[in-house]
DNA sequence: GCCCGGTAGTTCGCGAGACGAACTAGCCGC
DNA sequence: GCGGCTAGTTCGTCTCGCGAACTACCGGGC
């Protein structure tokens, strides 16, 4: 199989596990995603809208929902007030936390039937393609998680 | 980088590229994926639901939609006249192809930082996590196209 | 023959998601 | 203190995905 067909066919992949995962947890995909992105730290709706590739309008549906949801909550910025900080609620990480958890548990079992030196070349080259593409923040190491921005 | 938050992150990155191209070509990613699909051969409804991993209703739509789109057609079963094999019309053909070639060229320049023999290697594991976890046909290889879609 | 359970697809109603265009409100340079 | 820019929201429209209820047809059993 080529490079191509490998990479598409791995995406399809991830995207159904990752939306079964958020399904189990209650949530779609995309809020799942918005939860993750704000385990590191509270953005911007435009910042969001940037990182996730989305138009503003469909960010406002988004963190609407969510916030509906009680997962997010709208914080004014205290240095402009036209803009608004999205952060998890309480509630929000800890479900963020599970999802997140789960998610990494699934996908890793994905890659279940390579050794643990392919798992690590595996991920030296993807981790190439994706640093190579500047493909935002939208899923955390696990290890660089929780106090992102701050360090760690 | 570990390999969870590679294959998630490049998930998400091959995603937005197949977006676009769709975007770039008149199609939604998903009408863009069952061209592809079709390109193959034609499929039944419930084959396709079975693929693509839908059900059965949503794929009805899907199908609605890109027949509206003058894509592809409904062909009454000859050996079941419930049934119905979904196939590509003439433009339909046209425009997976060109989709398809496209789709292909963007993906691959995701992996242009890469040297040869890397991307040969990475093809072999990711190669690897997709026949492990019995990804079905969704995208074909490039010499596996038209006629010799079939078996596997 | 005919009935009956299973299968192939469609319809319907609903909510999520994405977009662009038009809008409000607040920032800031001059 | 005005004019242009930026942050977000609203609105209308479409796609997508689902489950439940439905129609139409296949087949096996009697």
């Amino acid at each position: 199989m080529g490079a191509v067909a490998a990479l598409v066919r791995s995406t399809f992949l991830v995207n159904a596990v990752y939306a079964d995962s958020a399904r189990d947890h209650g949530l779609t995909a995309q809020q799942g995603q918005l939860l993750c992105v704000l385990m590191a730290q509270p953005y911007g709706m435009s910042e969001l809208g940037a990182m996730l590739g989305l138009a503003k309008s469909s960010l406002t549906g988004l963190v609407d929902r969510t916030e509906r949801n009680g997962l997010v909550e709208r914080r004014p910025d205290p240095q402009d007030s036209r803009a608004v900080r999205v952060a998890l609620t309480r509630r929000g990480g800890v479900l963020a936390e599970e999802f997140y958890a789960e998610t990494c548990r699934r996908v890793g079992e994905l890659a279940a039937g390579l050794a643990a030196a392919e798992q690590e070349t595996l991920a030296g080259l993807l981790g190439r393609v994706v640093l190579d593409n500047k493909v935002p923040a939208v899923f955390l190491e696990p290890d660089e998680g929780a106090a992102g921005g701050r360090g760690r």
